[in-house]
DNA sequence: TGATATATTGAATATATATTCAATATATAT
DNA sequence: ATATATATTGAATATATATTCAATATATCA
């Protein structure tokens, strides 16, 4: 026998996570389609041949990344609804956290830009569209919940829920997008000015 | 001589104009690299070859219209700053009138879609680079005018300009390409929500 | 009607790049 | 040290599609 089974396991996930670093790079920068082969491998730092051994094609590679980007979407909601605390703090916690990772995360960005891009285009491969139509909404839900939750105690502001829902997230999409491709960080954010969207004033605050 | 000048001027007008409606229409769905020149003719209902007596290549159809996208968003901001009202006014106007075009215009959609998907991508031609350099600030400074007028009379809310104008447009293009991918049109959008982030509140709104 | 300029077609060509594969290298177990 | 399984390479092949081009059609003018 050779290598054990156990440590080949462990090699292969680590130059797995390379090509994936890799390709989301490219892909984020490039897309797809504009994507060669070769600009992952040379990316990557190996050949083009050596990608075969880890994924079946360009696509395969595509699907994968696309489903961690929104697994990790979908992780952020849950962390926003399983906080303690009522549900305007939340809402209002989770812009202020959000809008902090877009200032500084560069990995959050290129995956709001990976997704943006797979749900904006018909030619991405039918798996990667099947873990859109099963995924993307679920974010939506969950800050649609907590909409519904605040307006009962008040401290959010009336109307259809769903609706809050998507301006949040539209919102937060938007200002990713925005700044995945303007380096230029004069600009410091206040995310009060978001929240205020969703907010019932108090009284203190009005006075501000 | 053959056909009159003018005529053949019109009829490569009209003819051309077929292919770019085309072409945006392949664009938006797939995208500049994933749209192959035959699917162009076919969508425009003529031979390949043709579509070489109109543009050069497919990138020079491309760079058309982006030129064009770009050029209707800056007439759009341009129309608001020429309103006749406060900047208050405007704000709420303009963001009245955008809400109800993306419910509306599947062409205004597409425009946004076309220009996020050049900006996000590093490998379409310079050309639609430089002009989106070029180009693509400008309705943002517009409304920056807009909020910092707004904020010396006491309608639009305190903090820099810029950012507000970076929180309009963005809060804007977020919901543009969320609904041009989500044909539930079961929600109806309130513009007074997002209008909300920037006027000050007066006594007779809060009492609502 | 015939002459001529332009439009139009679709097959042929050129080119780019995804994928395969035979050859070689490398790491571990015995 | 050797055997063996797996990793790795890069050239060869297959394929897709952008672009060209020779042939044909069509519309106007004289």
């Amino acid at each position: 026998m050779a290598r054990s089974k156990e440590q080949n396991e462990r090699m292969r996930e680590t130059r797995k996570e390379k090509i994936r670093t890799a390709a989301l790079s490219q892909f984020v920068k490039q897309g797809l389609f504009a994507t060669r082969i070769q600009d992952i491998a040379v990316e990557a730092g190996i050949a083009q041949g050596l990608l075969y051994h880890y994924y079946g094609s360009k696509e395969e590679i595509f699907v994968d990344l696309i489903n961690d980007a929104l697994d990790k979407t979908i992780e952020a909601s849950y962390s926003v609804r399983d906080m303690e605390a009522d549900p305007g703090e939340k809402i209002r916690f989770a812009l202020e956290r959000l809008v902090e990772i877009i200032e500084n995360s560069q990995t959050f960005l290129d995956t709001c830009r990976l997704i943006t891009q797979a749900t904006n285009s018909t030619a991405i491969p039918q798996a990667a569209q099947d873990l859109i139509q099963e995924k993307r909404n679920i974010p939506y839900q969950v800050i649609e919940k907590i909409m519904a939750a605040g307006q009962k105690e008040g401290t959010i502001i009336a109307g259809d829920p769903k609706m809050l829902a998507i301006f949040f997230w539209t919102s937060i999409n938007g200002l990713a997008i925005y700044y995945s491709t303007n380096n230029n960080r004069e600009v410091k954010l206040d995310y009060r000015v978001i929240a205020s969207m969703f907010l019932v004033k108090t009284e203190r605050e009005s006075e501000e």
